[in-house]
RNA sequence: GGAGGGAUGGCAGAGCGGACAAAUGCGCGGCUCUUGAAAAGCCGUGGGGCUCCGGUCCCCGUGGGUUCGAAUCCCACUCCCUCCGCCA
């Protein structure tokens, strides 16, 4: 959530910067009415407030010297007073969560340095990576037999049950199987093993209040994209940002202990609503699906060192599987409504010929910590403020499982994997036909 | 799921209807003393909203209620602890 004193003191800078992701002005007016209103309300329920106590004051005094005559005047009053002031509560509650409404809908203001633009057309691919190519040789094309899409591929060696998977689920729940299930399991291993230097690993829970989802920004926005545990009223985490996000609510950390970098594993769900038929087959798109993801806590000057490290370990990791990508700054217009900055790492597929999206890394401002209220406390015993978050995917595995299986088809139709899956498959992995 | 106990500041822990943001101890910061340290002594030490910068209001797990007045009384809920039941 933004910080309303900002459309407070300078609704033309907010405007600006919103107007840069397609939010309209008027709704930036509504904000600074609201808030006016809410403000003017709460000045007046706190001075009968104040009267009330004090007068509450006065009737102990007067019961005390004995003059019940006076205490019981100055108690009706009171009661009086009173009446009227839970008028104004009951109102100034009312505006505070209208207000709140308004707040929790708006997205966050983009960075100075995100690309302006409308849609997904309009983001700058930064640089591309092929593996023994980022000297600037021209990029090989790949082979014919590894322009075989990934679902023929998992089907025909077994590996890949996208039936099996519907049958239990229904469309678009993956079922892996033998090899293919042992890939994903050594991938996770793979990755959480290159971060545990820097990163605390962390197994959060995957069923979360509705609290810690509203936290990260997915809602109240966007409950249709959420699978909901209605009888218990718990949310199936979209990713493990949100469980981390929360990890620290309502704390107030200390500044030498940021910035605070943790890593998890999770399953993901997603529903996908209105998805389905479009860029669905096989992997491109699942609802449920296996991601380590990165995390941060940090101040502000930390910022940019902690973003630069989490895309830094996220294409690390891309480039130990040899796997071909590209890195693509977000415009304006593409930014999640809570990022304000955020890098695509996006593989390129040669099965089905696109590039599929494997990593977000992004920058939240304080716009995450507002929502779920975790500040520091600055070394030099300053004030509190709200402390940054971070995160990106470090990887999601449906996608790079896909790409895997593609590159690493060979002609004769079994796939060799990287040998830095070895600790966990085997030497010289690969996949043959049973 | 059932029975009982609990939730107060960084920590421990008093307060159980009236001047309480809250005793006391520990911790932490500063100062005095000291060659230095320790000990001792003194002083200070939560978060937040609004503000005409004079103030003012809110926060004692959360949300309601009673009362002129609630940390304190009542109700509901959440979490923690002990025991029973169930269970991977």
């Amino acid at each position: 959530m933004i910080d309303v004193r900002l459309v407070r003191d300078d609704p033309d800078r907010v405007k600006a910067a919103l107007g840069r992701r397609g939010f309209p002005a008027a709704d930036v007016d509504a904000i600074a009415s609201a808030d006016r209103e809410h403000r003017a309300v709460l000045a007046r329920q706190e001075s009968l407030r104040a009267r009330v106590k004090s007068l509450s004051r006065e009737v102990g005094e007067a019961r005390r010297t004995g003059d019940a005559e006076a205490a019981g005047a100055l108690a009706d009053e009171s009661r009086r007073v009173g009446e009227e002031e839970k008028a104004a509560a009951r109102e100034a509650d009312r505006l505070a969560a209208d207000l709140r409404t308004l707040l929790l809908l708006t997205p966050n203001l983009p960075a100075d340095d995100a690309p302006d633009g409308t849609g997904a057309e309009d983001n700058v691919v930064l640089r591309r990576w092929w593996p023994g190519h980022d000297d600037g040789t021209p990029e090989p094309a790949a082979e014919d037999h590894q322009r075989v899409p990934h679902w023929d591929v998992g089907s025909s060696l077994g590996i890949l049950d996208m039936a099996a998977g519907a049958r239990l689920s229904g469309s678009m729940f993956p079922l892996y199987r033998g090899d293919g299930s042992r890939l994903v399991r050594a991938l996770t291993s793979f990755a959480l093993s290159r971060h545990a230097d820097a990163y605390e690993e962390i197994r959060p829970p995957t069923l979360v209040l509705t609290e810690t989802m509203t936290s990260t920004g997915h809602l109240p926005k966007f409950a249709d994209e959420a699978y909901h545990v209605e009888r218990d009223d718990l949310w199936a985490i979209p990713t493990a940002e949100v469980p981390l996000t929360s990890m620290h609510r309502g704390e107030i950390l200390d500044e030498g202990d940021l910035p605070v970098r943790l890593t998890a594993v999770s399953q993901c769900f997603r529903r996908e609503a209105g998805a389905a038929g479009r860029d669905t087959r096989g992997l491109l798109r699942v609802h449920e699906f296996e991601k380590v993801e990165l995390f941060a806590y940090a101040t502000p000057p930390q910022v940019a060192a902690v973003h630069a490290d989490i895309l830094s370990r996220a294409e690390g990791l891309l480039r130990e599987l040899g796997l071909p990508y590209r890195v693509v700054d977000l415009c304006t217009g593409d930014l999640s409504t809570s990022s304000a900055r955020t890098f695509d790492l996006e593989v390129y597929s040669p099965g089905s010929d696109r590039w599929l999206e494997v990593s977000s890394v992004s920058w939240f401002g304080d716009y995450q910590a507002r929502r779920a209220n975790v500040r520091y406390r600055p070394a030099d015993g300053g004030a509190t403020a709200f402390v940054h978050t971070l995160n990106g995917s470090a990887l999601a595995w449906p996608r790079i499982w896909a790409a895997l299986v593609e590159w690493g088809r060979q002609a004769d139709g079994a796939v060799r994997l990287p040998d830095v899956l070895a600790p966990w498959l085997g030497p010289e992995p690969s996949i043959r036909p049973r």
